[in-house]
DNA sequence: GTCCAGGATCGGA
DNA sequence: TCCGATCATGGA
């Protein structure tokens, strides 16, 4: 294994980023030969990875030989949104809003990632009706599956076309369950460049939406996801059971729909609408147990 | 056994 | 346009 350490501008919170449920592939494990806490293992795009918090600002990333050092450090800067200035936005969404004062307290330095396209789409898909842990062991099923070798023991995630050989019934047996047609009609579309993922990148927001959810089992929310955590609009305000929950307790006072929730998360929090999103997601579930 | 999960789709009112 | 049933699976 080779390592470097990663330099970020704000303080990183790695445990919050990488435990708060937008990215599915990170497990708790000793990083080898440092003792860092915390520490995981995953893997970003080809590579397999052990991230570790060095200190406030800083990472240490282990990948495996033979995988080109500065190749690694551009993926890892990117997945990490290192041009994100969390510290200004954490602070421009707490001026004035004691809620997200505290979502932020108890997770400040949590950041949102920039994941690949094509897995962040294949994930959310998978994720409709379905726990967090359930997500990662369907998607780490389908990476053992189908996916090429990463390192360490881990696979990257299935390619579209990978998908598309092994059809419905392999689908099902990795637990896609009903969304097992949904995910075939993306890696369809994908593979054809019916839908061509790179080129959303470009389109105004509402455009953007409507083109990603011309793929079966992608609606409002799940585009929103993509939007989110893939192409890194921070405007989108994706409501789940957990977001609309939370509006509804921390800013309306009683009970609201999901349309009404995303109305008031996004005339609330603007730009950085993403950003709270995710903290008051993270909040909501986790509060009374150890802040991160 | 019951209930819920980072929903979306469909048919019928 | 709105509402309920349904989809398949796992975990609490």
């Amino acid at each position: 294994m080779k390592c470097f350490d990663v330099s970020f501008p704000s303080p990183v919170n790695l445990r919050a980023t990488l435990e708060c449920g937008q990215a599915f592939r990170w497990v708790r494990a000793p990083f080898p030969g440092t003792g860092l806490t915390p520490s995981y293992k995953g893997v970003v795009g080809p590579f397999a990875l052990f991230v570790g918090q060095v200190d406030p600002c800083v990472l240490k990333v282990g990948f495996p030989e033979g995988c080109d050092a500065e190749n690694v450090r551009q993926v890892v800067l990117r997945y990490f949104s290192v041009q994100d200035d969390v510290s200004a936005i954490e602070r421009k969404l707490a001026d004035e809003d004691p809620v997200m004062r505290r979502a932020i307290t108890f997770a400040r330095g949590l950041r949102i990632l920039t994941q690949d396209l094509w897995e962040c789409l294949a994930s959310y898909i998978l994720s409709s009706h379905k726990t967090i842990p359930a997500i990662s062991k369907n998607v780490g099923r389908l990476c053992e599956v189908f996916g090429e070798d990463a390192g360490f023991g881990e696979f990257q995630f299935p390619s579209p076309q990978s998908l598309l050989s092994g059809g419905m019934e392999s689908l099902k047996g990795c637990g896609c369950g009903f969304r097992a047609g949904y995910l075939l009609d993306a890696a369809a579309k994908v593979t054809s460049l019916d839908l061509d993922l790179d080129s959303v990148s470009c389109m105004p927001l509402e455009e953007a939406k409507g083109e990603l959810m011309r793929v079966k089992g992608v609606g409002n929310k799940v585009s929103a996801c993509v939007l989110l955590y893939g192409y890194h609009r921070l405007e989108v305000f994706p409501v789940d059971v957990w977001v609309r929950r939370a509006m509804g307790r921390y800013y309306k006072g009683s009970p609201c729909t999901a349309e009404e929730a995303e109305d008031m998360g996004s005339s609330k929090f603007g730009p950085y609408a993403g950003y709270a999103q995710q903290f008051l997601f993270h909040y909501i579930r986790n509060e009374g147990s150890d802040p991160c």
